[in-house]
RNA sequence: GGUGGGGUACCCAAGUGGCCAAAGGGAGCAGACUGUAAAUCUGCCGGCUAACGCCUUCGAAGGUUCGAAUCCUUCCCCCACCA
């Protein structure tokens, strides 16, 4: 058998690695191995952030490793308290399952579950955790749980010091990761867990069980908290998150989210997020430093992460609106084309009594693009609302029929970038 | 349970009878400059209004007063120290 790629070298170059359980366990992955990741079903959508570990899994499937993605439908109802300062808000079973199903659908844009030797796979841990009962979990499982350990874990260890303080619930949450783990060793003989750096106490404590239990040694890899240069942690964009299901962010505001990376974030994000080459990366970080204003690591980082989340006609619709709405002008077009280019942009349906004849200072309201009408005077009096891409600065401008493309589109916009489609009927 | 300190707008925080829709900071929104970046500067930032102004807000409910975020009463909640 061919000597394989050491996967962990490749993640370090990507920086997509925080710090790993234990030395040896780059000398493990010289041999094919088992991998598993947990995701928190506590959407139906996973977020940018979330793409860091589903990275670095994709990563192991190339080396030619086994993925797991473990859906934490059980877990997912007590909650990881893991960096989290609230007691959670727990789910319902039915919440959870729905979940389940957009999280598998994000996933297996990432992994290939039909790889001829080592597809990836999908696991619910509701399936073994589900029908435990108390007792039993308690006399197997609890009893190979140390208290002084378990207390002196840093997500517990925190939330003893805060003002929420913890409940008993999210206490016992990392033993049921541990046995996530175990069963995943005896049923799939998987011995390396990936994981975000918060997740660090969980998987030292499957470790530490399947150490007891087996007497056999398993492995964990974190992977950093990704935040942009100001600190800020990533997938945040105007305050909300960035999903990779379509119906939660669009492509169109996908492509934008990372279209917009800073010039100090772009070089790294790449690395982390795309598969590109790193002596591509290295050439796009000499064109960013030589002629920034191209953007090109920036369209780059945009179109790898856009493709592979949302496939090559999501990217085109993307970057077919981003031409028209950054670049040329929207005159021109028909009412169909610009439907088309503004397909990913929120929209309004307004009968045509409510906008002919209105003032721009309701329409703007109305509309949705403001949340008071005295927001709307507001952005209007600051020369930041635009009709069709003309700027409105009058208060008692009216929108006539003519104003209307084909007379039933109207493009609202705030701003730079923020557009609003307003269709007549 | 005792004692002390608190609850002010999205967050932090000033304000102890009228000049308070409430200082300052942060976040947010917009403008200028740029490159859809960063930094900087400017404006806005409870609701309605073209504006004068009107209405609702300072934990909750009552009360005193011409007038209350501010004083009084009761209640709720939080924090610190002690038990």
């Amino acid at each position: 058998m061919t000597a394989m790629v050491n996967v962990v070298e490749i993640l370090r170059g990507r920086g997509l690695v925080e710090a790993v359980t234990a030395p040896e366990l780059e000398g493990v992955l010289t041999k094919p191995a088992t991998v598993y990741a947990g995701f928190d079903p506590t959407s139906a959508s996973l977020q940018a952030g979330n793409l860091v570990a589903v990275m670095a899994q994709a990563h192991f499937q190339r080396a030619g490793h086994s993925v797991i993605a473990l859906i934490g439908g059980a877990t997912g109802m007590i909650g990881d308290p893991s960096g989290k300062d609230q007691e959670r808000q727990l789910l319902s079973v039915e919440t959870v399952r729905r979940n389940a199903d957009g999280i598998r659908e994000n996933l297996s844009r990432f992994l290939d579950f039909s790889h001829p030797s080592a597809p990836a796979r999908i696991v619910n841990n509701y399936d073994w955790l589900g029908g435990f009962s108390y007792l039993e979990f308690l006399r197997d499982v609890g009893k190979h749980f140390r208290m002084g350990t378990m207390l002196g874990r840093e997500s517990v260890r925190a939330r003893l010091n805060s003002a929420a303080g913890m409940s008993y619930t999210e206490f016992s949450y990392q033993m049921l990761q541990a046995y996530d783990f175990l069963h995943l060793y005896d049923t799939a003989g998987c011995t390396v867990q990936v994981g975000g750096s918060d997740q660090w106490g969980n998987i030292t404590a499957g470790i530490d069980l399947i150490r007891r239990q087996r007497g056999a040694e398993a492995y964990g890899l974190t992977t950093p908290l990704i935040c942009d240069s100001n600190g800020q942690k990533f997938g945040k964009s105007e305050g909300n998150a960035v999903y990779l299901n379509a119906d939660r962010t669009s492509p169109y505001a996908f492509y934008q989210f990372f279209f917009r990376s800073a010039d100090t974030d772009v070089i790294r994000y790449l690395k982390t997020f795309t598969f590109a080459p790193l002596e591509e990366i290295a050439g796009l970080e000499a064109q960013t430093a030589a002629e920034p204003e191209k953007r090109a690591a920036q369209r780059r980082l945009a179109v790898d992460v856009t493709r592979g989340v949302h496939g090559e006609a999501g990217l085109q619709s993307a970057e077919r609106a981003s031409a028209v709405l950054f670049g040329e002008s929207m005159d021109g077009l028909n009412a169909d084309e610009l439907l088309d280019v503004f397909r990913d942009v929120p929209s309004i349906v307004l009968p045509r009594a409510q906008v002919a004849g209105a003032a721009v200072v309701a329409l703007a309201e109305l509309a949705g693009l403001c949340a008071t009408r005295g927001a709307a005077r507001r952005l209007i009096e600051s020369g930041g609302f635009y009709v069709n891409n003309r700027r409105v600065a009058d208060l008692a401008v009216t929108v006539g029929d003519g104003d209307l493309v084909n007379g039933r589109l109207l493009v609202l916009r705030s701003g730079k970038k923020n557009f609003y489609l307003v269709k007549v009927e």
